[in-house]
DNA sequence: GGCAAATACTTTGCGCGCAAAGTATATTTA
DNA sequence: TAAATATACTTTGCGCGCAAAGTATTTGCC
């Protein structure tokens, strides 16, 4: 039918590319689209405890990896635009968990900087990441080789 | 180290629990998110052409394959909120690309159905399709392994 | 028939995600 | 050293994504 592989996935009886697809999941980017989402929406509810929503807990994330990153170094870690992730770190200062400081150095940077109270919820967040794991049914091999297409795939769009 | 799998992925190294991931992107969610992200932001300007965003495109393919389907039925197809589609179908009919009719059998109902224009777009975003795949290394093996993954992982975390 | 519950959709509020434009500081170049 | 360019961040505008609350219609039950 197609000699080029097709990023539209084939069905299993093979029609023409013209009517491939008889419903939405048979498409990779509508499936990967709908999975970021109820990843979001799962969540939701256990970063609420957290006070955190998905975003604001990744920036925590890169935070606890690298203590008093600029914001370009934050949004090189969290693959976030600057215009995202000024009202994110705005938020998280707000809330008390980080400190935005100019860097001496270049006063065009910012440092921005784990609060105690931020860093202590470093602990918590990890239990959350134990409880949505109990939802997902893939195995160890699975969830790594899905992370290891998903970091491929990003790559692809972002090149060139 | 632990007898569980873990959802954040294993370092090579296998540091504690506490030590786990020395990088945002050793984590399944942050790859997730971030590919989703990506594939938006790729599609963006080849979307552009039809005049439509990634989620508006989604309602249009939903069209496509079911004519005249009630939101609720475009909802299920998308699984999109109510709430998120209402707007992006408005702004379709606004583009005249779709009409949005009341049932007469139950009146509560909307009937969504495409325009002429809003069909001719069909051609036009198969060939979209074909242009993101370019940028695409994995195969086509991948391509549906990382599909159906997404949707277990979809409906794993949509469960209880 | 009358009323409670269910269903279908709309509205509101908030936080992204990002393109584009703006501001301030630093670096390079002439 | 002055002007041009680059870098770091902020602001604005728009479209989601969704929880929560609201409206209208239908269905189920007495």
């Amino acid at each position: 039918m197609s000699e080029t592989k097709e990023f539209q996935v084939e069905n299993k009886n093979g029609l023409p590319v013209e009517e491939q697809g008889k419903c939405l999941s048979d498409n990779v980017c509508f499936a990967l689209y709908t999975a970021a989402n109820a990843l979001v929406r799962a969540y939701r509810p256990l970063l609420e405890e957290c006070g955190l929503t998905y975003p604001q807990y990744l920036v925590m994330q890169a935070l606890w990896l690298d203590n008093g990153a600029s914001l370009t170094g934050l949004s090189q870690a969290t693959r976030l635009d600057l215009g995202t992730l000024t009202p994110i770190v705005k938020r998280l200062e707000a809330k008390g968990l980080l400190s935005r400081s100019v860097d001496v150095k270049d006063e065009r940077k910012k440092v921005i900087e784990t609060t105690d109270a931020g860093l202590e919820l470093k602990q918590h967040a990890l239990v959350l990441k134990e409880q949505l794991l109990n939802k997902v049914t893939l195995g160890e091999t699975d969830i790594t080789s899905l992370r290891d297409m998903c970091l491929t795939l990003t790559e692809d769009l972002n090149r060139k």
